[in-house]
DNA sequence: CGGCCTCTGTGACCGCAGTTACAGACTCAC
DNA sequence: GTGAGTCTGTAACTGCGGTCACAGAGGCCG
């Protein structure tokens, strides 16, 4: 069930507009050289000291890009979603290191991983390829700057607060889920969320919050006691 | 006491053996169109939600770029030394967005601010340049993707341990500027210092921490008890 | 239905880090 | 030398977050 050449052009265009910027005979080849990749949910995308096999543009699915500790725990990073590209890869493709964290597919994970090569040519030939890079860069570079101030200086509860508002009206994940990316524990998360529920913030059921009180939520991640 | 415009050059060249790869036209035109900027210890290069006046070349002194809270507490993201540059700017520059975080002269600090239309001139047109700059880009991602882990998970007794390492073989240092870069508070660091001390890694004295039990103390950095 | 597995709730306990509030020690300027 | 300012030591207390050890509760499957 393998999309045509020109399919697979039309939709790496309408999720990369930046791809746009080539020729047909460039997208052509490009969609031609690079391979398809297709991992279940929850299997390593890529893993820390591993060097780094190309550009991954990712066509369906999220990966997730974590740090874990030796005892089990888990923390985000962030996560790459289809239309930016794991900007940790371009950073080892160019600064030519090793991983420096563990990838793994969230949905079913379909990727077009370009050849190092052309991912160098397109930096060099396409300055808007290279700007949409340059983009994800800076973005990468504030979002860490910023999860290490929450990280030092923010209590779990802001930051779970936080991390409920960004998900939308209800969340659906188990407080497991939600540790692993605030690098916390399942007990406490439960113990905060029925803090939250007692406020009158949230509802809680199975695999699943409802946010009640955005307002209030919203109070509380800002700092707000 | 100006250098003259060749003096300038070869300083320039000499800390960023990178710009060898433009002709002599060029790099004189770079020497005359930067701006050079002189700044004393403790003020501010830069500030949070600034934007950003151009691509800095450091010529001497160090940038230290940190968060800082409302409650004056502060921690150091990473610092920046002659010879690679404040890539936070250049993530601003090439991302147009804002700065994340704020700058802090150390040394007398003497810097040549290139104008953003020459920085991108240099990037499109210096593929060596380019690479100079994304190496930069990959370095601080990852170090940054470690600080995150590090205080995520790591004990600031650890930490400390790695900041004294990491240091040299004696520290000159007051335990409220160790405490700035770790994110933490001077009483804190004073009894982990006493601590380490009462252990023989280290031995105290006014403003100077000396490293006495290498091996030991990286024991203790590396999570070991 | 019964058994298994995952998810959640909860209580007791612990230790690290931060806060508050001092006191003493050292340095430097006058 | 005296006093101001900076740096360090340190004790008492607090609270957050993590650990351990369970007990239910809901879902899935045979």
């Amino acid at each position: 069930m393998e999309a045509s050449g020109s399919e697979l052009a039309e939709r790496l265009v309408a999720l990369y507009p930046v791809l746009r910027c080539l020729s047909t005979r460039v997208l052509t080849e490009l969609c031609q050289t690079a391979r398809r990749v297709q991992l279940a949910p929850g299997t390593a995308v890529f893993d820390e000291r591993q060097s780094c096999p190309g550009f991954p543009l990712i066509l369906a699915g999220t990966i997730k890009v974590v740090k874990s500790t030796a005892t089990g725990r888990e923390m985000l990073l962030y996560r790459v979603e289809p239309g930016d590209s794991c900007i940790i890869t371009s950073s080892c493709l160019l600064g030519h290191s090793r991983y420096s964290a563990r990838g793994i597919a969230e949905l079913p994970l379909t990727l077009l991983v370009l050849p190092p090569s052309l991912f160098e040519q397109l930096i060099a030939e396409q300055p808007l390829f290279r700007d949409f890079v340059f983009h994800l860069f800076a973005e990468r570079i504030a979002e860490l700057m910023q999860l290490v101030e929450e990280v030092a200086f923010h209590r779990l509860d802001q930051r779970l607060a936080k991390l409920l508002l960004a998900r939308g009206e209800t969340v659906r994940a188990t407080h497991q889920a939600l540790a692993d990316e605030l690098g916390s524990v399942r007990e406490i998360v439960s113990r905060l969320l029925k803090g939250l529920a007692g406020q009158g913030l949230v509802v809680l059921g199975r695999e699943q919050i409802s946010i009640v009180d955005r307002d209030g939520l919203r109070q509380l991640a800002d700092g707000g006691r």
